[in-house]
DNA sequence: TTGCGGTACATTGAATGCAAAATACAAACT
DNA sequence: AGTTTGTATTTTGCATTCAATGTACCGCAA
């Protein structure tokens, strides 16, 4: 296996209630944006010296990314960032694509005009995100709207299940999408629409059957991105 | 929040490969079994002493437990077993229903002559279980069951996903197992019976279908038997 | 140059120590 | 009797230390 082993810098936590919270949050975020690549080497110390914690939170912090899924750990080796294949990743999404389902049929017997105004806000402020080119912001919304839908769902450990497969392959996703053609971003936004046009007609077969395209459609376009890198 | 502070004697930990990893196993195995009822307060200090461990291990273990959804832990206040709400329940158990299909399909093309056998023998020994009225020998063959098609389908993550939901409601299953009645056991093994023989036909559709009826159907005796608990 | 050994170094795993927060308990007061 | 307040104890969270294991590097010989 590939070891990484220059690891980027971390500024130090200031303050925090919890640090082994605070410490797996500041992983999180640095896997997920890709500035620890797959295959780096998770060393307790260093993270400990750059953060100006002592070992003992980096391990507990770094335990709970491994539950995660986002790091895995070799006895006595340490801990790396969790390398995905392609496999890993259609598995993800089979997954995926049934759980959002689920989501969806739990999530339209709450709908409610709030949320309806607030995800129509989301479509909009992502079709202006678009119009700018600004794909970071495109992504947010994007990872937003998907959120309200679980939120929605009222299934806490179903929200658990599925954003935790979501950011499993969050930095994926963030990478492919800096890549997106305008035409796929347009595409991108107006699939958000027809998503809320669906759910809001309360139809829940119709709203499972197009979040499923929805799904579908996001693993085509992030497989094609992933194996142009092979 | 109701907290309990008896706790059960452990047996000391004599040697291990990773003493986190073990103190995890012991706990969870403990909390399965129903030793730890939910509310009770894992204190470190208590585990650490009579496992002969120090606190370090205890609190790695205690933190996988929160990430398997076991335990859960308050701020400054320390982990508790998990108490599961009948909505958790239904929730676990709809999750289940579709990732076990999941599994169902993705399982099917994988069918061979040795895994028929394997499983043809379980529902042998299942059906023997059921008239020596071994509860115990026939939950740890339903968990076997299961537990080979999981492998069968080859979808690590799917595995992982849905290993953790079914770990979560262990207790649960194990309590209900030791109140089914002579005839709910011999439907209990007449349906993995008939699961083995749709599998082997191949009808991916078919034994996705017949999966969610056994499933739905634990669900529904589970319900009884917790609603008539409360 | 390449393969091999041995030693120094780096890193994890675990135990212990210490401070801060939460809890339990008892005395005082209403 | 019930409530409140102050104190002692328990328990967590974090830091530090030590031991065991794994890794890397350097010299040396083929």
């Amino acid at each position: 296996m590939l070891v990484i082993r220059n690891m980027p810098k971390l500024e130090p936590i200031v303050q925090s209630e919890n640090l082994s919270d605070e410490v797996a949050r500041r992983l999180r975020s640095a896997i997920k944006g890709g500035d620890f690549p797959p295959g780096t080497h998770l060393v307790e110390q260093e993270i400990a010296r750059q953060l100006r914690v002592s070992r003992m939170p980096v391990r507990i912090g770094i335990q709970k990314l491994i539950d995660e899924g986002l790091v895995f750990k070799e006895p006595r080796r340490g801990a790396f960032v969790h390398t995905f294949s392609s496999e890993e990743l259609d598995e993800v999404y089979s997954i995926r694509v049934a759980l959002e389902q689920l989501v969806v049929q739990f999530a339209v017997p709450n709908w409610s005009s709030e949320v309806e105004a607030e995800l129509e806000g989301i479509v909009g402020q992502m079709r202006r995100a678009a119009q700018a080119d600004d794909r970071q912001k495109g992504f947010e919304l994007d990872t937003r709207f998907h959120s309200i839908l679980w939120e929605l769902s009222g299934h806490s450990i179903l929200i658990e299940v599925v954003s935790s497969l979501r950011s499993r392959i969050s930095r994926f996703l963030a990478e492919a999408n800096d890549v997106l053609s305008p035409a796929e971003l347009n595409h991108h936004v107006a699939a958000h629409k027809r998503l809320v046009d669906v759910l809001k007609q309360g139809d829940i077969e119709r709203a499972k059957a197009t979040m499923a395209d929805h799904i579908l459609d996001a693993h085509e376009r992030i497989k094609r991105y992933y194996s142009y890198l092979d």
